[in-house]
DNA sequence: GCCGTTTTCGGCCCGACTGTTTTCAGTCG
């Protein structure tokens, strides 16, 4: 059981006590020891080992025998009574918009409702139009939340394929009579979410190796099989459950399997026209010409039968990449990257120190890293007074002068206000080596508000940077609406970046926008966002999606030395300021 | 439920936005 786990379970205490309508402070004090647990970098059984429990923040005696229980039995009676009282179903509702623990408890007491199911029913049938605090808007956003829910499900973050891949292609590689596994699908072509994993294995002999893969440890079950295929349910808790289709080929025709399953679908069919065009025929097992295989065991070598040069994977949609005379050769790679401008640190939400946070960017051969808190006005993250922001400027400067090997600049995360107006005034963002500027509330208005918020934001000298511009949540956010057209062209006017925010939650700006704002000559700004030292990892999702967008080198501003950043800085202020 | 004292219980918590219940409750980050 690791400490996300331990998290989760009293979080589900939380919002079972919530429904239940509890006091909301005995409430919060789970949440807050959930919050304990989950940022704790030690191990929670060790932690419990040495009797010390009680010595976390708001973890009291209650809190520590309940951990103690849960560590000893896998459960937490006060849980496992609640949910004798609270149906487990009904949790799975508040992930719609609008329903949070009081309305999911009207929902359950006076309508009957306790699943997704019956909601629906409900909301078709008109029979909540007269339940109090559900109000005409209000069921039309939930409509929309369930719709948009059930439009991604079955899709799983990057990230967590990622994650999965890693840990399956290991164990993959070491089985017996294995020369080579390697993922293709959607994974490889880095899209933010991906459906099942496909992976391909070459090997003398198949019917072993399906035997083998079937036996897993992870795998749970095993939906079909034949001597060369093999499709699996792997669950690797906690990261989560996952479909896996495992494919194994010959050696020989390698290359052509790796090219047909990792698609995308438009891209193969293009592919398999251009052969036809020579009266060839591209299939699964390679390139032939009646019966005659003229290439098959490498990707390159089939490309360039057809009179192309190799096509990165991420380039693979069919949106132009045939076209040579465009497609850049110099692509992005995560060794261009010399720095991140989005950091979190404990004097705002993050997990780590700035010195850890310091530590580990200088880990990464970075040449800078700037740490940007949230402003005021976002409380509940810690955002700073001004008072505090100033102390932590003086802070941060003083590590940044006794730190060698690595530039460490203080800059702000500032909320774009309702207004388009900043969370702080001008002259302290004057004094700050660069600003990144994000909307975190109030994205529910149209297009024309939504923008012209940004647009100010934009417009102000000190601004850097638009932090994850449309705000979407994968899977669980819908990108704010906004004239992304009228974004780029301002920013490319005043100097401002456009950031790609690299945790696979967000990606944000996604790969077609951050396309567009290259169109326009918008630099990008690649960062992690990163809230504890082991998110600098995300900038990989980053780089995936910035390919995606065909991005190069000189497209990110992130890939520049540090004096250029300075100097990208400076101009905006001498131009406007 | 936790905390910090005023050592025995009162205060904790975060503010904005939204829609609706028309004076505020619920959601959200």
């Amino acid at each position: 059981m690791t400490n996300a786990d331990v998290a989760q379970v009293f979080n589900e205490i939380a919002v079972l006590l919530e429904i239940k309508g509890e006091d909301a402070f005995r409430v919060n004090s789970y949440r807050r020891v959930a919050r304990t647990i989950n940022d704790l970098t030690a191990d929670i059984h060790d932690v419990a080992a040495r009797g010390e429990l009680g010595d976390l923040p708001g973890v009291g005696p209650g809190s520590a025998e309940k951990i103690h229980e849960l560590l000893g039995t896998g459960r937490v009676s006060l849980r496992e009574q609640l949910l004798s009282e609270v149906p487990d179903s009904l949790l799975r509702l508040l992930a719609v918009p609008t329903i949070g623990p009081k309305r999911a408890a009207v929902l359950w007491k006076e309508c009957g409702i306790t699943s997704m199911d019956e909601l629906k029913a409900a909301l078709a049938a008109g029979k909540l139009a007269t339940v109090k605090g559900f109000g005409p808007k209000t069921l039309i956003q939930m409509e929309r939340g369930i719709e948009f829910l059930e439009r991604s499900a079955g899709r799983t973050r990057l990230g967590m394929g990622w994650k999965v891949s890693t840990l399956l292609g290991g164990a993959v590689l070491a089985m017996k009579g294995v020369e080579r596994a390697e993922f293709a699908g959607s994974l490889r072509r880095g899209c933010e979410t991906v459906g099942d994993l496909d992976l391909l294995c070459a090997t003398e002999d198949p019917e072993q190796v399906v035997r083998q893969f079937l036996k897993l440890q992870h795998v749970t079950e095993v939906l079909s099989a034949s001597t060369t295929k093999g499709l699996v349910i792997v669950d690797y808790e906690p990261i989560g459950t996952l479909r896996v289709d495992l494919r194994v080929v010959p050696a020989a025709s390698f290359g052509a399997a790796w090219l047909w399953n990792t698609g995308s679908r438009e891209h193969v069919t293009r592919l398999r026209a251009r052969a036809a065009e020579r009266g060839w025929s591209l299939g699964e097992t390679g390139l032939t010409a009646g019966g005659r295989v003229i290439a098959s065991q490498t990707e390159e070598e089939i490309y360039a039968a057809l009179d192309l040069p190799w096509i990165p994977p991420e380039l693979r949609e069919d949106r132009g990449e045939f076209d040579v005379r465009v497609v850049p050769r110099d692509l992005l790679t995560l060794k261009h990257i010399r720095g991140d401008l989005h950091v979190h640190t404990t004097a705002s939400d993050g997990r780590n120190t700035v010195a850890e946070m310091v530590e580990a960017a200088l880990g990464r051969g970075y040449e800078y890293m700037c740490v940007t808190e949230h402003s005021q006005s976002s409380a509940i993250a810690g955002g700073l007074k001004e008072a505090l922001l100033i102390g932590h400027m003086l802070d941060v400067r003083a590590l940044a002068k006794r730190t060698e090997g690595i530039r460490v600049w203080i800059g702000t995360e500032v909320d774009i206000l309702a207004d388009g107006t900043l969370d702080y005034p001008d002259e302290l963002l004057a004094q700050l080596d660069f600003v990144v500027a994000s909307v975190h509330s109030g994205m529910g208005s149209d297009s024309e508000a939504n923008t012209r918020r940004t647009l100010a934001a934009i417009r102000n000298p000190y601004v850097n940077c638009i932090g994850h511009p449309t705000g979407r949540l994968i899977n669980e956010r819908e990108a704010m609406a906004l004239d992304l057209e009228a974004i780029c062209k301002e920013a490319a006017r005043t100097g401002t970046a456009l950031e790609i925010n690299a945790n696979n939650f967000r990606l944000d700006l996604k790969d077609e926008h951050a396309r567009l704002a290259r169109a326009h000559h918008v630099p990008l700004v690649i960062s992690t966002d990163a809230h504890a030292v082991d998110q600098f990892d995300q900038i990989q999702f980053g780089v995936l999606t910035a390919r995606r967008a065909w991005l190069r080198r000189g497209d990110v501003l992130n890939t520049r030395a540090a004096k250029d950043v300075r100097a990208f800085v400076a101009a905006k202020r001498a131009a406007q300021g």
